[in-house]
DNA sequence: GTATTATCCTATCAAGTCAGTAGGAAATCG
DNA sequence: CGATTTCCTACTGACTTGATAGGATAATAC
């Protein structure tokens, strides 16, 4: 397993904020109803999306949290790499990993970077919007 | 992180008897010490690899471990799998997963779907053989 | 200005996984 | 027999996951 719930519920918050985004602000309790997740833990995951720059939050009566872009505008990538931190193959390629100096004669090596840019460039090619156009969705599948 | 050292080491060893074939077993204790790898640990990996049939094991003396195929017939895919026993992106689509009653309905299914399509696409397209072929491997490169 | 509503922050926790160790049983050869 | 090597089960410490708990901070309604 490779996305824990914090990217996947990440990636379901913003479908239900891109689905109710009529300007205002959408109160994380509404959201943690309707898609039946636990509201504390929600709570802790939210902040890295806005630090991230892919939500607005908003305190106090009639606050809580709204899309800064069109849903067109927010890649898979980019809400998974916030929310997973990394989304490596292999421990040996993380951004905290100390570098490997058997690197340079590494047989496989360069498996694992291939398989990281296909990654890459499969959840770049995928945005929210794409996401709401389920079930007629199937151009996202390579 | 999604390959853990069991598939890494595993990958490892059939390298190395790969490359040290010469039709006699080799005995993991050699291998181990070439790889730099806990002998203990790698016979409790070896297992997976006898019982899907990528090695054939011999006891005793003169004994060890040898390739039943060529490099070229075993698929990295091949290896994975039987060594880390589910390359599933989310813990939903686990083979050992509980069927989840919102899979029809469910947004971002296609999206994991499609991505391990994809994963076992490009580990199938590469061979023990590519592997050893390195450094001028980068064919197997997207 | 006070009550209400939300986000935000830190600490804690149970369960599970990972990476490896330990100790030996069983098989094979010379 | 005795050395070697696979094979099997149990265990362990460190870390991660998926939360929960309790409250601090900020904004609004009245």
């Amino acid at each position: 397993m490779m996305i824990s719930t914090r990217g996947r519920y990440a990636l379901r918050v913003m479908l239900d904020l891109a689905e109710h985004c009529n300007g205002n602000y959408v109160p994380m309790k509404e959201v943690a109803e309707r898609q039946d997740l636990s509201l504390k833990y929600m709570e802790r995951i939210m902040p890295a999306l806005k630090n991230g720059g892919c939500v607005e939050g908003q305190h106090g009566k009639n606050g809580g949290y709204r899309l800064s872009r069109a849903p067109e505008d927010y890649t898979v990538w980019e809400i998974l790499t916030l929310t997973e931190g990394d989304l490596s193959p292999v421990t040996c390629m993380e951004h905290t990993a100390a570098p490997c100096d058997k690197a340079a004669e590494c047989r496989t090596l360069p498996l694992w970077q291939g398989f990281y840019a296909m990654t890459e460039k499969y959840f770049e090619s995928v945005t929210l919007a794409d996401l709401l156009g389920y079930p007629a969705a199937d151009n996202y599948v390579i």
